[in-house]
DNA sequence: TGCGATT
């Protein structure tokens, strides 16, 4: 984790008042609590959580008496593994308007351009408070997105200005700029969702007889193994097998595709993909399964299956852009 | 006829 600008400098006011990041999900207030207690007299406490559910968002700020306190917190903590997670602990900016809304998502990265590489690009356009590549949890090579948090929203406006579709040096594709979801939005959904659903659920019996489950609307026919003579692997991603599925409704959601796809057997993820702005399905998403024989039998199972009035089409992904 | 990614 790169040290940032503000934690380079510092800040002369608040030197008793830290934020704690990378927290584990289950971290309760109390733990929290617990842990920078170990250290000294704490003036406050805080895990930030979800306002619907309740659920932590993964930070919190602890409010030391005394500044030493604050100091040996960061020296002894951060950098401290829990769990999964590596929590990070700094200094806390002072609260404002101006630093709400500054965190950029950013997309198309190449996959060679690192953390410092990525703070490089957009440190131009203003003071960097956090940074990230996201990375395949398998290969650990980067899946080509990030963020950036910049210390004030105007910064990341810039930012947005003069880098989103824009090719970075040496990069032969655009990156997409726009400012980040709000996780908490995330965290809701994700909830709700799993009081409707337990994703990894199998089906007993043999795949024939899964596959039969679905009838087909079409005798579109693919031939899962042979369809594949020639064609350079599509769709295998390292860690699974990665399936397009398109035709899907505006309303479409994730447990539609756990539905359909997990009879065939073991699938590790799926992925609607909305519209930011209406939160309506694009027409398709993602299926990713573990297994080839597993994701053959289901491609070619429902490929031409009837979704409510619509027909899928289902196939290996391939890594086709939207380049004209 | 359309192939993403949200710490």
């Amino acid at each position: 984790m790169l040290p940032t600008l503000w934690e380079q400098f510092g800040d002369e006011d608040s030197k008793t008042n830290l934020i704690v990041n990378y927290l584990p999900q289950n971290m309760t207030q109390e733990e929290l609590k617990s842990l920078f207690g170990s250290i000294g007299e704490i003036e406050s406490c805080k895990l930030v959580r979800d306002k619907i559910t309740g659920q932590s968002l993964g930070y919190g700020f602890v409010n030391y008496v005394d500044p030493k306190d604050a100091e040996k917190a960061i020296n002894t903590l951060n950098g401290l593994r829990l769990q999964t997670k590596t929590i990070k602990v700094s200094y806390a900016r002072p609260s404002s308007a101006s630093i709400r809304d500054a965190n950029l998502y950013v997309s198309g990265l190449p996959k060679t351009m690192t953390q410092k590489e990525l703070e490089q690009l957009f440190s131009q356009y203003g003071r960097i408070i956090t940074s990230r590549i996201l990375v395949d949890q398998v290969t650990g090579v980067s899946r080509g997105v990030g963020f950036i948090r910049f210390d004030r929203r105007v910064e990341a406006e810039e930012a947005i200005k003069g880098l989103n579709c824009q090719k970075p040096p040496g990069a032969t594709e655009p990156i997409t700029v726009k400012f980040a979801n709000n996780p908490s939005q995330k965290t809701s959904q994700a909830l709700l969702s799993q009081l409707y659903q337990s994703p990894n659920r199998r089906y007993p019996g043999p795949l024939a007889q899964q596959a039969q489950r679905f009838s087909r609307f079409s005798p579109m026919a693919i031939d899962g193994v042979t369809s594949l003579a020639g064609i350079n692997i599509p769709g295998h991603a390292g860690t699974g097998w990665c399936i397009f599925v398109y035709n899907l409704a505006p309303d479409a959601d994730e447990s539609i595709l756990w539905q359909m796809f997990g009879p065939f057997g073991a699938v590790t993820n799926v992925k609607v993909i909305r519209d930011f702005n209406t939160n309506k399905c694009k027409g398709f998403g993602f299926v990713t399964m573990t297994n080839y024989d597993e994701a053959a039998v289901a491609i070619a199972s429902l490929n031409g299956y009837r979704l409510g009035d619509r027909v899928l089409q289902v196939s290996f992904k391939t890594n086709k852009t939207h380049k004209a």
